[in-house]
DNA sequence: TTGTTTAATGGTAACGATAACATTAAAAAT
DNA sequence: ATTTTTAATGTTATCGTTACCATTAAACAA
């Protein structure tokens, strides 16, 4: 194994103790311009790499902030996690970036094992956490973020939106359209139990629904991430209930592209003969030919408020506001 | 501030000593189910968390993989990513995310901070970097596999595929759909100097067309990142040369998709009229009604493999292959 | 001049874990 | 019964930094 190089090896070279070669890295403004050279030739001689982790240990501080994504595989996530990084980036802190697939108990997993790199900070995505989550959250005493929803009962701070009023503008965007016979597509069931988010845009739905006293159904499709798919799935339950719906509205933004892609290449007329409606905007969502209607849900801005609220945080700035709605508005395609 | 609770203490509370309560956590197998049990009852009660940096500096073993990416704003890298992560996160190691913003300079930067972390295998994306980086790297001795590229020097591995053929392969294919008079769009010059890999597919580009003894147009967009304005950008350069173009190649997908969806917006015939393809294929490249004509250039499978190899890198198995080209494959879409 | 502040440096003791070796007791082999 | 092996545990010495406190010399004030 190769013979490690460390500040030790440095001030020996140097002549200086290894307090002032530590400090030439760290304050380099508490040692004089002369040892600072020196230092800096050796270390560019030697290719001297520090370890974070000695220097982690003993200060206590990681520069690490945690934060948990439900998947960066579709492209629902990208914007909001660009807004993160690009904040905590500026600030000096590193994101440790972990992937929770939907699922609060890989969350709970994911969480208790990112504790031991002690982040200074937490950014998560959403409000529901399980019992051991919270515990966890609470006894570590590190700033938190929450995001992508909104409650009265934050843990520390939420920066996010109403999944909810997402549903119910969209529903009732839809209804002043004069739309009449709904579908509303999430995820099936057994994937609904994770996502949360997608059940509090339903009920958002049903609630604007029942107000009109309309009639609705639910679809569910299989697989959320393929949304290819999910696209074809619905079309053909379109295709089996034609003449008892004239609008879809999906629970997310990649499904709605899902649908409305595969509708037009069935020579569907949208939106006359049928809407199609989706909630979130990926950038992506204004791609088609015919652009999805959807609900602006501010990720980007969303992202970079939650990491500088957090840094606030760290940084012991004290918040007049907990609980930060970043807002929704309907984002006006030609599908609806 | 909070007093901390470690090993020591747990040590005190059990009656065990610190070695015994150490490896009850690492080499659970070594420790008599008796103490293990009351050991884990501690832990829960009192909620300990181990401390990384410790374990890491004494052992010398960080358990993270270095995984830099050009960038997560838009979704050209999401596929590659998820393959990357799952397998690696399989093997238990932990990816520490960097993002170069396509700059070599960045990339330096991120590269020399992130061996602080004394990571044990780095994944990075190309095979063009700095003089300093290849130095660093180098003299660092680990395990190291660059990806999205081929060329027959690799610092260490190679898992990639070749942007020449990429850009050779979609050209012919162009050709032989009695294409004849060509755009090829890349990202301005300035932008150029990073994107290495666009300038190597238009160099297979350039070669096919000299072959063929066709002239050819090379158009600039301005912000590669902003594929909505690139595809309008493109599209007014389209409009003022319409006699001059049947054909529209571009150096990535997502431009690709901005240009097609803007040229259907506008009424153009495709692809009668102008056919259009792109290099690359992010899964949102099938949704336009009018599926992109592209390039399949395996990023899942690239992403999958790339890890795997480092991981095999990093336990020592002998390799047969330092190259390996998970290839590329025309994807047929409606659009050309 | 003498006392006081400031800047630059150094010595020592951790931070919290584990590798490496040492020890003990129990089980297996002769 | 004695030796050998194995399993379970403990002791000690770090890993490479930085916090903390001490020291020295120079600059400034009274």
């Amino acid at each position: 194994m190769k013979k490690k190089f460390n500040i030790k090896d440095i001030a020996k070279e140097t002549g200086f103790s290894m307090m002032t070669v530590s400090r030439a890295l760290s304050n380099p403004e508490k040692v004089s311009k002369l040892k600072r050279d020196k230092i800096q030739k050796v270390i560019k001689k030697r290719g001297y790499i520090p370890n974070f982790f000695a220097g982690n240990l003993k200060s206590g501080k990681s520069g690490f902030v945690m934060v948990l994504i439900p998947s960066l595989r579709t492209s629902i996530f990208n914007e909001y996690f660009s807004g993160l990084r690009e904040t905590l980036e500026d600030q000096k802190y590193q994101p440790l970036v972990g992937i929770t697939d939907y699922s609060l108990d890989k969350e709970e997993n994911i969480i208790n094992k990112f504790l031991g790199y002690k982040p200074e900070g937490i950014i998560l995505v959403g409000t529901k956490h399980t019992k051991k989550t919270k515990e966890m959250l609470l006894r570590s005493n590190i700033p938190l973020i929450e995001t992508w929803d909104i409650n009265h009962r934050p843990l520390d701070i939420i920066v996010g939106f109403s999944n909810y009023e997402a549903g119910y503008r969209i529903t009732d965007y839809a209804i002043k359209k004069k739309y009449k016979k709904f579908v509303f597509v999430t995820s099936s069931d057994k994937f609904m139990q994770r996502e949360v988010r997608g059940a509090k845009r339903l009920e958002g739905f049903i609630d604007r629904m029942t107000k009109e006293n309309l009639k609705y159904e639910n679809f569910q499709i299989s697989d959320p991430l393929d949304y290819i798919r999910s696209g074809e799935e619905i079309f053909s339950y379109y295709k089996k209930n034609k003449s008892k719906i004239d609008c879809i509205i999906t629970f997310n933004e990649m499904t709605g592209l899902g649908i409305l892609s595969t509708a037009l290449r069935n020579n569907i007329k949208v939106p006359k003969q049928l809407g199609v409606a989706g909630i979130g905007n990926a950038s992506v969502t204004d791609l088609l030919e015919n652009k999805l209607t959807t609900v602006n849900t501010n990720q980007y801005l969303m992202g970079k408020l939650a990491a500088s609220k957090l840094i606030d945080r760290i940084n012991g700035v004290s918040l007049e506001q907990r609980i930060i709605d970043v807002g929704t508005s309907i984002v006006k395609g030609f599908s609806l």
